[in-house]
DNA sequence: ACCTGAACACCGTTCAAGT
DNA sequence: ACCTGAACACCGTTCAAGT
């Protein structure tokens, strides 16, 4: 059984096992996404012959590959208002496997799918006023707020809130959080935050 | 020589090692600490049971020993200007070895140090009038931020800006930016902008 | 063209053995 | 108490061999 009579590999099959895999456990190994597409590890390297930075660069197209700018992109929209919506759907696609944040940031930007959404940023800023010299800087301090929401929004309580510091203000706030809602109210908070400091920044 | 005569390992000898392993190369391996301490990576065990986790925990207390919180905790000014100060000299701690971040990020912050850091952090935030609830969700942006900025101030331009994409919004960008200044920049600019989230928290 | 299977270098960790 | 040295399971990658 050295050739199967039908494909039964593919660089979407794999980018998708492995992010189920981080999903689940917060990681992905080569064996671990051979194992689970029924397969031998070294298979992979035929349909990504980059190996596993090949894989976690089809991750993130993956996963960037359901994102909705359409309306972000529309010229006829006050450029604040796309941004807020260029944030929102960015956070949205990151949420759906937020643990993969930690494994893409190993890996720079380089597919031409997540490329596209940040030339769709840089495209908000210049129209927001920006100038050119601070918008490297401003799309940074954007990324970590989107990510880092994302990020949040999935992780349980922080484990240093969880069992008795003699910290009383960390003790304090341990209660609560279990709730999505308020890791959305605290990304939507973010939001006009860095709405406002675009909108100083495009007025200056 | 299976004991030496006075020690040559402690715990922190192993974290600034692997330390200044992250600084030079983006990532440390027991083996190559074990190497650059002239030891045997089992050695390591008897310092820090706790093995590459652990070594990962003393990394963090050791970068964020040095830090000046000081008027940060100054309860007689105004808190919105203790924020700024905290965020400040998080950031400053955390850009003496930017490339530690993700490796940070992977282990949950368990040492006295760096609680301290963030109990003050929620002193300040109470202080500024932020409800109770919306303090993890503050927290965590500010976390971004920070730890955002920091990295953002050591990493070179951007690969996806070096070379001719055919994103005319990214390439008018690449030019600048060898600055470390602008970095700085763009970090107090995130500053302003956090703390009149803040600010808008408090008086709601 | 596509998968196998053996092989290699390497990492993290354990543990008995030495002093 | 503290370091050695051998050992183990595991990971990422390569490559000749099969169909």
């Amino acid at each position: 059984m050295a050739r199967p009579k039908q494909r039964i590999l593919s660089p979407t099959l794999i980018a998708e096992a492995a992010l189920r895999l981080v999903a689940k456990h917060g990681d992905f190994t080569i064996p671990g996404v051979a194992a689970a597409l029924g397969v031998h590890p070294s298979s992979l390297y035929h349909h990504l012959p980059g190996g596993r930075l090949a894989i976690v660069h089809r991750m993130r197209e993956e996963l960037y590959a359901g994102i909705e700018l359409g309306a972000a992109l529309d010229a006829e929209r006050p450029p604040l208002d796309r941004l807020r919506l260029w944030m929102r759907a960015y956070r949205a696609a990151t949420a759906r496997v937020p643990a993969v944040v930690p494994v893409l940031v190993g890996a720079p930007v380089e597919d031409a799918r997540t490329l596209a959404i940040y030339e769709a940023l840089f495209v908000i800023l210049r129209d927001a006023g920006v100038p050119p010299e601070q918008r490297v800087a401003c799309s940074a301090m954007i990324d970590a707020v989107v990510l880092g929401s994302a990020v949040d929004a999935a992780s349980p309580v922080p484990l240093w809130l969880s069992d008795g510091h003699p910290l009383p203000e960390l003790r304090s706030v341990a209660a609560p959080d279990d709730d999505r809602d308020r890791a959305l109210a605290g990304f939507e908070l973010a939001v006009e935050a860095v709405v406002a400091a675009v909108r100083a920044l495009g007025t200056a």
